[in-house]
DNA sequence: GCGTCACCTGTCCAAAAGTCCAATGTACGC
DNA sequence: GCGTACATTGGACTTTTGGACAGGTGACGC
């Protein structure tokens, strides 16, 4: 199995080498150009010297290789995992981590599996349900919502207004309150926000309290 | 390393003991009661005979355990695997899956990885950014908005009305409006229902066209 | 000190959203 | 046929929202 790392100090830590002791360096993406690809391994992009701005292209240029990628930053940052896991990474973790761990990290991504530290990964499962497809809504209600209300609904949840949805229909602004009046009700949400924000599985405070 | 199948069967698949020769199983869940939760495991879930709308209780009941549990169905589907990542499995497979791959995902989730079908681990990347929780948003824009701003703007992204936001905020309902028309202004969105999909990463009619 | 900006507030006004009560027509099952 | 559910609309009304115009404070840099 062989590993590669990138970081723009072209050397390896102390860590790493614990870790992996026959792995290779490189300072940049472009001077992986002569590896063996057709032997398994997995790429480790040192991130932590590189702006906030310009991480993801890195990662995606990284994953183009077609080795699992693991991003190593300063920081683990929520919403920067997120980012990066959408640019293609298969493991994100911290830049000092324990050479235990890097091994670990490498047995995960290199057998399909996501890796992100244990905070942030309980929080990717709980917040899960948002990527579910708009087409298939989870909720159970939605189901007591007749055919015109759903579509209602459906434009209301991408921002439409009461005069696009009449329009949309070919029905009356009035027909449409009428509509909406009636899924607020079965639905148990006071207003269209609440009712975007229902119909697209995201949260809201009533939802919550 | 202990795996336990949890199968109504209560018998294995040959496809599992060609995996773990070594594995227990059980009929229910309540009946591993008497396991050694001081040795590291991993739980396998048969929810293919379990009807559709017990599924998510059966994996909630088994990852009170402790353990990584490996949901295994007849048809992985995009849906229902989103869901039961939200239940706490951190394995979704296909029942039949092969041998090698049963230890290929054992071998993840023991250590602390996802693991799911490809085609399913890189749709579900894709759809990552939406979990991006409403604290922490991606759009560069928002970087424009003052303190203040951002958090009616964020109160917003959770359905509240201008008058819980002043309350909220410890402001009056005039000045949460105010906000509102500079931060409509500054992201280019023309009420709130648009801002709360907008927050929340949902494309509207007005983004797309 | 002066300009700028964030922040806060006010009044007035208009549009949009939402509710209540009521009515008509249509389709469908028993 | 009769009851029921659905879709549609109307009138009248209240609440919420958002914009226009105007003004106050305090912090901060030059």
């Amino acid at each position: 199995m062989a590993r590669l790392f990138i970081s723009p100090l072209g050397q390896m830590r102390e860590r790493w080498v614990m870790a992996f002791p026959e792995a290779r360096v490189v300072s940049e993406i472009a001077d992986a150009g002569d590896m063996d690809r057709s032997v398994a391994g997995s790429l480790w992009l040192d991130l932590s010297a590189i702006p906030e701005d310009s991480r993801r292209v890195s990662v995606v240029a990284a994953a183009s290789v077609g080795w699992p990628v693991v991003a190593m930053v300063g920081v683990p940052e929520e919403a920067e995992a997120f980012s990066l896991l959408n640019a293609g990474v298969h493991g994100y973790c911290h830049v000092k981590a324990a050479p235990e761990q890097l091994r670990e990290i490498a047995l995960v991504v290199e057998h399909g599996g996501l890796w992100m530290p244990p905070e942030l990964m309980q929080r990717f499962l709980a917040l899960s349900t948002r990527v579910i497809p708009p087409a298939a809504p989870d909720s159970p209600q939605l189901n007591d919502l007749t055919s015109r209300e759903l579509m209602v609904a459906e434009q209301v949840a991408h921002g439409a207004s009461n005069r696009e949805i009449a329009e949309a229909l070919e029905i009356t602004e009035r027909t449409v309150k009428a509509h909406l009046s009636a899924i607020f009700e079965k639905l148990g949400v006071r207003d269209r926000v609440q009712l975007a924000l229902r119909m697209n599985n995201i949260p809201t405070y009533s939802t919550i309290n």
